[in-house]
RNA sequence: GGGCAGUUGCCCGAGUGGCCAAUGGGAACAGACUGUAAAUCUGUCGGCGCAAGCCUACGCAGGUUCGAAUCCUGCACUGCCCA
């Protein structure tokens, strides 16, 4: 593969590349770069999101490169202030650690562990003494830190800044100077605290990483950026028919953009799938596909589709609905029931639920709130509450 | 250290003694409709109760009052200004 083919199979789904010449000219070296990502283990779920820069580093891998990994289990505790207009929540050890176990399986779905190195950043910043920490904050200026906007935006808003998170970006710069990373990948949220390790590994005498930035997945709200703190994620280890499900509710304009940073499907295919004319609705039947069987398996794509198209295009009863035990002594309401299921939190809510008609069994709806079934009239039933959950009823 | 302002339900944000479980927006959930779990429209949105009603809530702890999210005192946290 000539260079040029690398930078461009590298350049799909990025939004910018700072140092691209080097980049150039440590690919043509033919020997192994390092390329850097840095992760908070501050959540339990791999998301597309996070997916998106974690493929980028696996395309580095298909190219012969090694993963650096490294997770932030110390920069955890401070919290990344990146697009956050308030102080993160610190993060107990335990916390972290129980991030980290759940998400390295994860991590895998999509790396190849042959070419991946894990490093732990608490290894370095951990054994940093107060004096070392002043003295590394004394490479960087206030102003300078000062010109990221977030924290502009939250000075000039009053809101409140604490001093631990203005040391956030030398840490990251930290890492990279610790591993002395060829190149460091990241979100475009990322672009500063990434910029400061360049400057950090110029000062130790290190020649500056590259920098490749992908644009951060929009969520399936159409909105924000995918994260798990608001909900609007697709997580790599969903079921295939969330997974599907999730996909199909992302707006329209979102489908070419998600072929992009989720899937490997060539762009002029994409472009042709959204022509004027089309039902987009299939091009989005597509881009769940693939998403699904890129994490799950192709087949598992195909029931996933039949499953969404009988469930909620014709609005049947799936025909394997998970089965819910449920022990049944004396005649239950519906009320009990639908809490019993766990489709509501109060029973207050499980009697809103029946009064708006969204409560049925068997195919029929249960709109009177005295009703009573005994396990007779339960066993063997399938269960509706709202449009997504089926539950066939073992009493 | 001093002065001033603020802390309301999942989030934002009204509310300055009874008519407040608390306006409005967002989120969420449901219903209708559809090309989809999109968009749009409608409803719900602290808990218990069939209901009347009861309980728990407006940073925390006390107090005043027949009655407080609203007034007073102390504490905690945040912002601004001054040192």
């Amino acid at each position: 593969m000539t260079i040029d083919e690398q930078i461009n199979l590298l350049r799909r789904g990025t939004a910018e590349i700072i140092g691209e010449d080097d980049l150039r000219r440590k690919l043509a070296s033919g020997v192994p770069l390092r390329a850097k990502l840095g992760v908070d283990p501050t959540a339990a779920h791999v998301t597309l999101g996070w997916a998106v820069v974690l493929r980028k580093l696996r395309d580095f891998q298909k190219l012969g490169h090694t993963a650096c990994l490294i997770i932030g289990d110390f920069t955890a505790m401070i919290g990344d202030p990146s697009g956050k207009s308030k102080t993160r929540k610190q993060l107990t050890r335990e916390e972290v650690q129980a991030n980290v176990e759940a998400v390295s399986s994860q991590i895998y779905k999509i790396l190849d562990p042959e070419k991946t190195i894990i490093y732990y950043n608490k290894d370095w910043l951990g054994a940093m003494g107060f004096e070392d920490v002043i003295r590394l904050a004394s490479r960087y200026t206030v102003a300078r830190i000062m010109e990221r906007d977030d924290f502009t935006n939250r000075w000039e808003a009053h809101q409140p800044i604490a001093m631990h998170e203005l040391l956030y970006p030398l840490c990251q710069g930290m890492d990279s100077v610790e591993i002395k990373a060829d190149i460091e990948l990241g979100g475009t949220d990322q672009k500063f605290n990434n910029l400061v390790g360049r400057t950090l590994m110029e000062q130790y005498g290190l020649e500056a990483q590259a920098v490749m930035l992908c644009p951060l997945l929009v969520g399936t709200d159409g909105k924000d950026k995918m994260s798990q703190s608001l909900g609007n994620y697709v997580s790599v280890v969903d079921t295939p028919n969330d997974m599907f499900g999730k996909t199909m509710s992302i707006p329209d304009d979102l489908i070419a953009n998600w072929f992009e940073l989720c899937t490997d499907v060539p762009m002029d295919e994409v472009r042709e799938m959204l022509v004027e004319g089309k039902n987009p609705r299939d091009a989005k039947i597509r881009l769940a596909k693939e998403i699904v069987a890129l994490y799950h398996s192709v087949e598992v794509a195909d029931d996933a589709e039949q499953f969404f198209i009988e469930t909620f295009s014709k609005r049947n009863q799936p025909v394997d609905a998970p089965e819910f035990t449920l022990s049944v002594s004396e005649p239950l309401s519906v009320v009990d029931i639908v809490v019993a299921v766990g489709a509501a939190d109060s029973r207050g809510a499980a009697k809103k639920l029946v009064q708006a008609g969204a409560v049925s069994l068997e195919g029929e709806k249960v709109s009177d709130l005295g009703a009573t079934f005994g396990s007779n009239d339960l066993n063997g039933k399938v269960l509706r509450v709202g449009k997504k959950l089926f539950l066939k009823l073992i009493c």
